[in-house]
Parts: structure tokens; C-alpha cells; sequence
DNA sequence: CGCATTCTTGATAGATATCAACCTCCGTGG
DNA sequence: CCACGGAGGTTGATATCTATCAAGAATGCG
């Protein structure tokens, strides 16, 4: 079980290039957990006691704003770390909520432990403080790409982000993909039927493939996002 | 000089609570520089060779995007850190540009060495990881107010969040205004217009005074930000 | 005083959100 | 096996907000 836990910390991209006996300590602090599809990982305000690493499944990290719309500010899937800032916040308050959106299975690491390991080892700082410039230049990108480009822009390359294996990608509800685009329901409704009708994509029972790459990148406008 | 500059360093919130003898040898690798109003401190894209502090003055972080519009990011007034985060992103690569809004003295400390530094001292790793978890969450908390506020909203926050020193608060261009605000100029002479001749602001040549806070906090409809 | 920048304002276009109605699908229990 | 119910999807009508373009007015600086 601590081989296995030592196994995924070295995989993942915060703590990969931490020295060998900082993965251990870590992996000495963590616990495996199992969480069936729905269940909530963290509510937005409550103590940020613990952070997640995952093994299987995907986790959504959202935003619910006064007026009743979510925001996902991103999904977590194997070798992710969710809530790795939040466990550094002053106060150590979870400033979103998570929710499994499958069966999963992850790595639960103690806040305070792991902040403690992180001061001290600076090899486990580099590479902590590296994640966090990323993710914080990640964030940048996406604020961006939410004030300043369009739906059809944020739709199109959201499509081609996907990966296309075998015959389509699964849509998710038009609620959870409103979510992760800024829209509401409708609005992903009603631009998956155009994207459809222009014959940018192939649409059968919420499966999509794209027909027409160009175009989808034409209306993207830029690299990849999402 | 040496002396100033652990000084500056001591009162900003990003190195408050790091060690003392961290503090002097951050004070042992700065320089302080002077720039004239308009002065480009750094541009997005060009290697992140130094963070700056500001000791007087006032700085401009902010992205240009695409299509000419550009979004303020943060405004670097005394104390404050600047490409605090960029210094140690992956590549050291600004993602942002910064310009002197006013005659400004700043105290510029090379990016390696603190990024070393801080790796190595247990009190300045803490400081520096506290800080970055909050301005992710500031950074989170803007975005959410971009995408979900309304106009009226942001600028009813910002004049309100304007510390109002004697009598009225002197306005910046409406572009630099929209730039802060997510807009463009056009829609911020507009707005000013509306609270005006509704008399929940005087405004007098760029001068400002709220009239109706009552009024504004409701357009606002939460607590301040920016 | 004249020029350049910024500000203001109207007209208009376009994108997004909202509300409501209806439809489709799918699983469940009678 | 079929009927039912509910969740999610689609679509139209409409409201609202935001952006754009263009022209003229105000302002400040040299």
C-alpha cells in the first residue's frame, strides 16, 4: 500500500521531481480512499484539512456563484492533484467544491503534514511552488479565454481538446458541459445543433465526432484550452 | 541602502513572516531601481529574470490579448510584489506585462536567487507558498466576478473599494478603467453617465464622490473586491 | 491658440441569458 | 410488458447586456 502510494506521487506532475525520501514521508502521511460517482470530496468554505490525489475515476473542482450558476474550474483525473493550493491558503479554507464524477479511488494527504514536509524539504518546495506557477499561468490562460472569446470559440476547442479515441467522445449532460464552457444549458444545446446542422460534427445519442477540423479550429481561433 | 531595502522586504505581505536572517540575505541580492512614468518594467513572453517590490509608486500588470483588448491583472502599489508568481513558473517566462503608471522606485531582486533561497529556508517557503494560495484565490474570486457580474456590478465594486482620501477620488483614463474592469472604454463613459445623472455619484472633472453608497453596494451586490 | 488625446453620445449589431413549453429517453414498478 | 414519471434535451420568443463604429465635444498641453 505505501509502494502504491509512492508509485502515484511519483507520477504526478506536482511532486514528481521531489527527492525520493519526500515521496516516502508523503506517502507515509496518505490514505487511500474510495468514492462512489456523486459523493462530495470537499464543500467550498469548510476547513481545508486534507488534499486529493487521484488513482482512478475524475473529480470536478466548481465554483456555485450567488445566482445559483457553477463554474468548473477543473477536472481532476489519474496523477492529478486536486485541492493542492487550497491546502496553502491562508486560513486553510477550500475555496471551491469537489464532487466525484465516477467511482474513485484516490490518495488522501493531510494539509498540515504535507505544508510542514513542503517548508522544510527543498527539493518537495521546488517542485510545489513550480506546480503552483503553473497552475497559476493555467488559470491566467482561462480567464481569458472566458471574458474574450465567444462560445462557439470555447465550444469548438473544447471539442477538439477531446481525446478522440475509437469512434467519439461521450458528451457529458448539457449542464456539466455549461459548467466547464460558462454558458448555461441552452446555450451548449442550441451550439452543439448548429456545429451539427453546419456538419462540423457527427452527433448520435450525445456522441460526437468531428467531421469538419478546420472549421472547429478556424472557430477556435488558438491553441487548445481545457 | 541594505538597510531600506530589508526594510521593504519586512513590510510586504508576500515576505512578512519569513526569518530574519532570510530577509537580509534577500536584501543582500536587490537593487533598488528608479522608472519614469510609462516606463515597461517587463513584457509577457520575455524570461522572468527578476520580481520586483514596489517602494513608491504605482505598477500595471496586465495581458493584452488578440484582438487589442487588454485586461489589468493587478495593480502593484507600495509593498506589493510584483511577478511574484512568474518568477518561478516552469521556463521563468513573464505571462504578463508590466508598465510604471507612475514615477516609481521599486526594489528588483533576481529571480534565481530567490527561487533558491526560498527553496532552501523553511520560514520563506512558508511565506512565499501562503502568498501564492492567495492570490490564487484573489485570482479565483476576479474571475468569478468577470464571467457573472454585470457591468454596473464591477464598477459600483471598484468605486466603492477606492479609499476616499478628503474629497473624491481622482479617475484614471476610461480606458485604463476598462482595462481594470473587463470592458472597453465606451461602456465605462456610459456607466459613470447613468450613476451621475442618478446621483449615486458627483463627478466633477475626473473627480468622483459617492453620493449613494446605499445605491452602489446594492448595484454591487456583494462585498469589494478589486 | 491650436493640436492631440480623451471623452461623450447615438445608432446599431451581436452575443448571451431567461422563460416557458414541449419532447425524448430511460428506468421503474405495477 | 406496458404505463408512468422524471431528468435531461430542444426550441422559440424575448430581454438584456455588451461591443462597435462614427461623429462631435471637451480637455489639457505645449
Amino acid at each position: 500500500m505505501l509502494q502504491r502510494a509512492a508509485h502515484l506521487l511519483r507520477l504526478s506532475a506536482a511532486f514528481q521531481v521531489a527527492h525520493e525520501s519526500d515521496v516516502l514521508e508523503l506517502a507515509a502521511l496518505a490514505q487511500f480512499r474510495t468514492l462512489p460517482k456523486g459523493e462530495v470530496v470537499f464543500n467550498q468554505g469548510e476547513p481545508a484539512s486534507s488534499l486529493f490525489l487521484v488513482e482512478t475515476g475524475l473529480l470536478r473542482v466548481s465554483r456555485l456563484n450567488a445566482s445559483g450558476r457553477e463554474l468548473t474550474l477543473m477536472l481532476g483525473g489519474p496523477r492529478q492533484l486536486v485541492a493542492g493550493v487550497g491546502a496553502f491558503a491562508p486560513g486553510a479554507i477550500y475555496s471551491a467544491s469537489c464532487v466525484a464524477l465516477e467511482d474513485t479511488l484516490l490518495l488522501a494527504l493531510e494539509a498540515a503534514a504535507v505544508r510542514q514536509l513542503t517548508y522544510r524539504s527543498p527539493a518537495l518546495a521546488e517542485a510545489v511552488l513550480t506546480y503552483f506557477a503553473r497552475r497559476h499561468a493555467d488559470l491566467l490562460a482561462r480567464m481569458e479565454d472566458l471574458l474574450f472569446s465567444d462560445l462557439n470559440a470555447r465550444l469548438a476547442a473544447h471539442l477538439l481538446d477531446q481525446p478522440f479515441s475509437g469512434n467519439g467522445y461521450a458528451l457529458p449532460t448539457n449542464s456539466d458541459l455549461a459548467a466547464l464552457l460558462g454558458t448555461v444549458p441552452e446555450l451548449v444545446s442550441r451550439k452543439l445543433g448548429e456545429f451539427y446542422r453546419q456538419n462540423y460534427i457527427g452527433l448520435h445519442r450525445r456522441s460526437v465526432q468531428i467531421l469538419d477540423e478546420g472549421a472547429l479550429r478556424r472557430l477556435a481561433g488558438r491553441q487548445g484550452l481545457y
